[in-house]
DNA sequence: TTGTAGGCGTTATCAA
DNA sequence: TTGATAACGCCTACAA
């Protein structure tokens, strides 16, 4: 036990009080101070004594060396594609603040949207000895999470799932998110629908234009592929999209745009030509509530689970760290909500 | 060492490879191993067998055995308010890269803006015996910052100072920032210039609140108290407060937005309204580039130096760790840019 | 230069 | 129920 007396302020600060220290004052042996922490049979004096050393040396146990024994650091890695993206935030933030309930912290990284990176940073929370990881896999690398996986790390994929990754994942059906907005606007009476995607790469991407696609398909009507774009999912490319499609020469009558960033950038440029939404295009965006209020009239909006799949992702984690295995893999699909409203009108026929 | 034999994939998997394992295959002890990698005097030779053995048994270091001995945990503590505000997540990338290049992990919690959560927050990071911190305060309580300084771990204040705490600390001069763009739109002739403040009891409000006034003292112009709008850097409060400003008697001919969200809902606002930028009324906005670009005609804009700020408090909080407690305590005042575009206007006399 | 031995703060085994 | 005692993987005097 290290006591380091701050004179000028008269205060003193004990630090590293062992279970030493607890047994001295208790009277008693390291080993049944040790059980008492752990909850072994103690006997119930002994209990109130050592409760009270405890307390009266402000005792915590070091993770640390418990760690060394136990091969446990309580401690979990998380993994994103971005830590400026408020979608993949918004998920950390849930995600850690059920983990810290239980006592782990967890070590955020970020791979900047890049495979190599993403490999790194992996690697690296593995050299930390996580006791589990939650990801938002960009790579198609099962390589590398089936190594993590091989080396007894739960790992659960949210957002984007892997194929041939055998893992919990939690996932959002986008394919229906962007087939019932769709759906909507075509009982609505809308024929001409565009749609601005994100990347081709990208898993929620692709299946947001499959649904799309398939709405289609299931109205029988043909996809015109000049009313779908291709976007990055940023600000820009919602902006610039959305010039596209309202300059065409048979512009489209409703549009949706498949994320926060591009919904924004396609509001800008809606409000700065002279289209007006809903009388000029019917408009559903995506991702964030709070935008859609703000804005007149309020926008039609998918919302993603934020909070259910920060929530399930922590638990499907917290359950296999309990050491049950049971349902390995299982993936939940979580699915997302449409709001509608005045941003899309019905067309007469 | 543990060897595991995944048979269905005819793949060793080998985890844990200790010193043990690397002194057994070197024929030498575990000490001189010890040595080797801590950089001590070994023979030319014997550095050899052993980069040899720890390479052909892909030794790594246990950095939670070794913590225990050196007291280090190699991690550090990362607080901000909220996990959903672009601009402190930025930040957090940013000082995440830098210390995970120097084999620091990082433990990232977020006290959702709340007192009582940032204390708790703290202690936990305390509790997994962080080598540093680094935060952005909110509650005034110096107590509880004193009281982990007072433990020997280095703490890095960022964006918000705290009277009374002798700390580092990187923050941005809000003062100037808000001053310089006010005293442009006053050289462009304005006389009545609104300003969107953020909430009273956050540090940065305050200080471009103080800028906006300064400026106008500077310029003997009196402050019309009605032109400053209280709001919560929340979109929405960005969006009410810039109708308010644009519906009254005498509306403001030009505006200075203080923050991101704020920026983007009066912006939100005024593309609904009638008014026209610059023609109706000069702006400018905070924080976020890209949004600035996209909007037509191009915001001006006050940036911070989001990337600066993280790396001046990794690199600082680098410092400390390194026991260089030279200029103990430094403040770095960081300057902001100001991007002025078509978004504002000379006022004809 | 190398190795032996003790210790970091826990947990776990096994007698007592 | 309790308490020696031996790990866990690494570092570090000190001795060889």
């Amino acid at each position: 036990m290290n006591i380091e007396l701050n004179v000028s302020r008269m205060k003193v600060i004990i630090i590293s009080v062992t279970m030493k220290d607890v047994a001295r004052k208790a009277g008693l042996s390291i080993a049944t101070i040790s059980k008492y922490i752990n909850g072994g049979n103690v006997l119930k004096e002994n209990r109130v004594i050592i409760d009270k050393a405890i307390k009266e040396l402000g005792f915590e146990v070091n993770e640390i060396a418990r760690g060394l024994k136990t091969n446990k650091t309580m401690t979990v890695g998380l993994l994103i594609p971005s830590l400026e993206n408020i979608f993949f935030t918004s998920i950390l933030s849930n995600i850690e603040s059920i983990l810290i309930d239980k006592g782990y912290s967890t070590i955020i990284c970020d791979y900047k949207e890049d495979k190599s990176l993403e490999k790194q940073k992996l690697d690296f929370l593995v050299k930390k000895m996580v006791d589990g990881i939650v990801t938002m896999p960009m790579g198609c690398d099962l390589e590398i999470i089936n190594s993590v996986i091989g080396r007894n790390i739960p790992v659960v994929l949210i957002d984007r799932a892997l194929k041939g990754v055998d893992c919990d994942a939690v996932l959002v059906d986008n394919l229906n998110a962007s087939y019932n907005a769709v759906e909507q606007l075509i009982i609505l009476g809308h024929k001409r629908i565009g749609i601005i995607c994100g990347p081709d790469d990208i898993y929620t991407a692709q299946e947001r234009l499959r649904g799309y696609e398939r709405v289609h398909e299931d109205y029988a009507m043909t996809v015109d592929h000049k009313l779908v774009k291709k976007g990055d999912y940023q600000i820009e490319s919602g902006y610039r999209l959305l010039l596209e499609l309202i300059k065409m020469k048979e512009p489209p009558t409703a549009v949706l745009v498949t994320n926060y960033e591009m919904t924004l950038g396609a509001i800008m440029a809606i409000n700065e030509s002279d289209i007006k939404i809903p009388d000029d295009i019917s408009f559903i965006g995506f991702d964030n509530l709070q935008l859609a209020k703000v804005v007149k009239p309020p926008l039609s909006i998918v919302i993603q689970p934020v909070k259910q799949i920060g929530e399930v992702a922590a638990n499907m984690l917290l359950k296999r760290l309990r050491g049950d295995g049971s349902s390995f893999p299982s993936m939940v699909r979580l699915k997302t909500e449409l709001i509608l409203k005045d941003s899309v009108r019905k067309i007469g026929d």
